[in-house]
DNA sequence: CGACCTGTTGATTCTGCTCAATCAACGTGG
DNA sequence: CCACGTTGATTGAGCAGAATCAACAGGTCG
């Protein structure tokens, strides 16, 4: 099974401030595909050749274990990019969340790699380390708590969040069942700290309790 | 306070093979540095300026939370390479965990990246998602056996493994407390899958078991 | 020897998982 | 239009498992 519905858009040039200069100037594919929610973009197993990066939308990193559990290592938005492997295969899937523009890089990893890539790169560590620390929190709470304040800086928006993806996705990436997601975001509710504007939409109430609870 | 009884020790040409061809022909630093127990190799707010390689011992990378919580974030062996940080800070620190050699790495990271570099680098983001999913295990008990096996594999001994670290560390690792390591160790010993020859050295009684636990 | 540190074990508490029911939103087809 | 099925989200009851608090054992070092 493959993409189907994935459609080429005009390139529009991204405003996704990598560091200063464009690190893409001599790796432009002027391509952007559209991939429709749950859409596959890779899948684990597959040879990995390209980077890709978010141009709008929402990408899911995740692994499944042979238990049939899933790992979300990470959600990915505009500017992000994605697909480093030590390998030559991919080790983590990547699917579409919730319709996302992404943009091959072809050829970026190809030849002596640039500052640019090797700060991608990083970039990518510095996101799995800081999901690492996530997990790291105890209470399930906590956890929420602290992928809010995550989210919110992502955004750049300090008094609401949009959650893009479902119950099911934050709690593969929390490490918690969806049931618990859902009763944890009543806790803070009825704590007074956030508000559901809508269901995929949290307005914060009470911000430094969030960063306190989440310590 | 710095590091105080570490010494320079003469070279030995490194066994760690990475990749095929020694990426550090360019960038060698002669000097190797012993670090005794416990002792910090930076610090989490230092400036980044180098890349270490550990030589010989185990080094831990952990994060401390504002709560006072630490994360430990990797155990690095031989031929494993720290210090990468996306900005110019470091945002852990390192520690030595049993006396470790360690060579400072310098001018690796100046001037134009090289391909043995991103691949130092990916090799690291490979081992930090490993633990993600490390920790995405539910049970403490698939946890344990999870990270034994893993060690088992960096190690390269199947029938046998050498904790060098104590039950606090592995605790902060996986997200525990030393308590619940000591049970579940316990637990392991009585299930029959693991015997503990002394105190840091385990030895794999049904290793089939072990990975059928951590699925 | 005593002080201290690491590790183990026990008892209790509490958190999050499991199993289940319910509800709201949506689409389909009669 | 309404009956029906589906899917995602919420809520409840009971239980298993890990954290917490506490006691104790073994080793090391002064």
């Amino acid at each position: 099974m493959h993409i189907q519905t994935a459609f080429r858009a005009t390139n529009s040039s991204s405003q996704t401030g990598i560091g200063g200069s464009d690190p893409l100037s001599s790796t432009q594919s002027a391509a952007i595909t559209l991939f429709p929610a749950d859409a596959p973009i890779y899948a684990q197993g597959d040879e990995a050749h390209d980077l890709y990066m978010v141009e709008f939308g929402t990408v899911r990193i995740s692994r499944v274990t042979s238990d049939g559990r899933r790992q979300i290592t990470g959600f990915l938005t505009a500017g992000d990019v994605f697909g480093f492997e030590a390998d030559d295969e991919h080790e983590s899937c990547a699917e579409s969340v919730d319709g996302a523009g992404v943009r091959v890089l072809r050829s970026a990893c190809r030849g002596e790699p640039t500052a640019a890539l090797l700060k991608m790169a990083l970039k990518g560590l510095a996101r799995t380390q800081q999901q690492l620390m996530l997990l790291g929190c105890r209470s399930a709470n906590a956890r929420m708590a602290a992928f809010l304040l995550d989210l919110s800086e992502r955004q750049a928006n300090d008094h609401e969040v949009h959650l893009p993806m479902q119950r099911n996705d934050v709690a593969d990436y929390l490490g918690l069942t969806f049931e618990t997601v859902s009763r944890t975001l009543r806790f803070l509710k009825d704590a007074g700290m956030i508000r559901l504007k809508t269901i995929s939409d949290v307005q914060f109430l009470d911000r430094d309790a969030l960063e306190q609870l989440c310590e």
